[in-house]
DNA sequence: TAAATAGTGTCTATAAGACACTATTCT
DNA sequence: AGAATAGTGTCTTATAGACACTATTTA
């Protein structure tokens, strides 16, 4: 390694594909852009990071300055940095997922965002500003590759109380298969992480016990 | 996103976490630094990216640059943004792990490093330069976790053909468990992802057949 | 023929998957 | 009483793990 002086420096951003069940359906956060580059397509949340910060604080700060939410499960996705993804100028961006409840969502468009809304990933505005159709994709696939080895990854997209029912439905939306009722109950109680709580859930049916997350542990970080 | 120019460039580096198996012990790649900060001190082998490249590019070059090495299996870990984490300026890296069999390398210390040197990751000369001892402990953990999941990560550690005791080894030595031999080798055959060549490996001994991985498909890139 | 490593099968225990009915509440 | 959703167990099949001896080559 030589001095840092002789090196240019690449701009530095980054994104989030924040995700949320809605109507039974993946969805995905979307801004409007407001200015060029790509002038009115859609893309993901995001923006430059600063000295005093790491790149989680800058997803975390974009999030909420962008879309208002601020209770997020944040995981690093990857770095992409392809040399022309900006057509400007040299912009490397690190790619984050960000999870919430449909519940807890309150958005609200930023002053440098024209419009913010939510977009079943089946039906994206396509084609996407910068490489960000190539984002969401590889979004989609790690988060369905996480949840397929942890149901826990369900944690970000509930409530902090909801009923199997409900845990359920947000596993089979995400990997796109039927589970079975009596299996998924026993596979998730089994496990210990998933436990009872003394609240139920009320409606003009027999009530539904809530259950919650034990506390969590990741590897790394 | 206001425009580009008014926000501070970082520089960014890509550091690479060099893995080979060295009798019987996971080893890592360190090169001593040849100049400040933390002169004198073990570090990763990495460096500066350039406008014209990826970091995956930028990555392979500084091995080869540093190292000699070139055939290799490189894979992004995640990246380290701490403001702090070089003392003189801000610095974000982007951290890799790349596999080499143990036969394929010829070390060749680049002119901007005073030696280059295996350890094995239990006699680590701590402490490293900059961040890089949380690098490589995130990097043998998410090493370990990929084994787990996929034994064909195996693959980067050993020959283009190899013994199924060769590969039981590697993974013994990953994993710090002992392997049954009968049912690793009807666990590895069974995928179909290890098939047997027409070769075998000569000794004072029965022979050995050789075997070699089928193409690898992952997602995602 | 001794030393060294390769190669091979069965049995058991556990986990995963298919499958259908009863229970409770509200209107 | 009917509508709506919650909740519950068994059996079968597949997978994973324990376990020990024979085979082939070279020196």
């Amino acid at each position: 390694m030589n001095t840092t002086t002789v090196f240019p420096r690449p701009s530095v951003t980054a994104d989030i594909a924040l995700f949320t069940i809605r109507e039974r359906a993946l969805n995905v956060l979307l801004i409007k852009r407001g200015e060029d580059p790509f002038l009115g397509r859609w893309a993901v949340p995001g923006g430059f990071v600063r000295p005093e910060e790491t790149l989680e604080d800058a997803a975390l700060r974009e999030l909420a300055e962008e879309t208002g939410v601020s209770e997020v499960l944040l995981d690093q996705l990857r770095v992409f940095s392809e040399p022309k993804r900006d057509p400007r100028t040299w912009v490397i961006t690190v790619a984050f997922t960000a999870l919430v409840a449909s519940d807890t969502l309150m958005l609200r468009a930023g002053t440098d965002a024209a419009d913010a809304s939510w977009f079943p990933i089946n039906h994206l505005p396509t084609p996407l500003a910068f490489d960000h159709d190539a984002i969401l994709d590889y979004a989609v696939k790690s988060l369905r590759a996480r949840l397929a080895v942890d149901l826990q990854i369900a944690a970000g997209l509930l409530p902090r109380r909801f009923t199997l029912t409900q845990m359920q439905e947000v596993c089979e939306t995400i990997s796109g298969t039927a589970l079975d009722k009596r299996n998924f109950r026993k596979e998730v109680l089994s496990t210990g992480s998933v436990v009872p709580t003394d609240e139920e859930k009320r409606g003009a049916h027999r009530p539904a016990l809530l259950y919650e997350f034990a506390p969590k542990r990741t590897f790394g970080g």
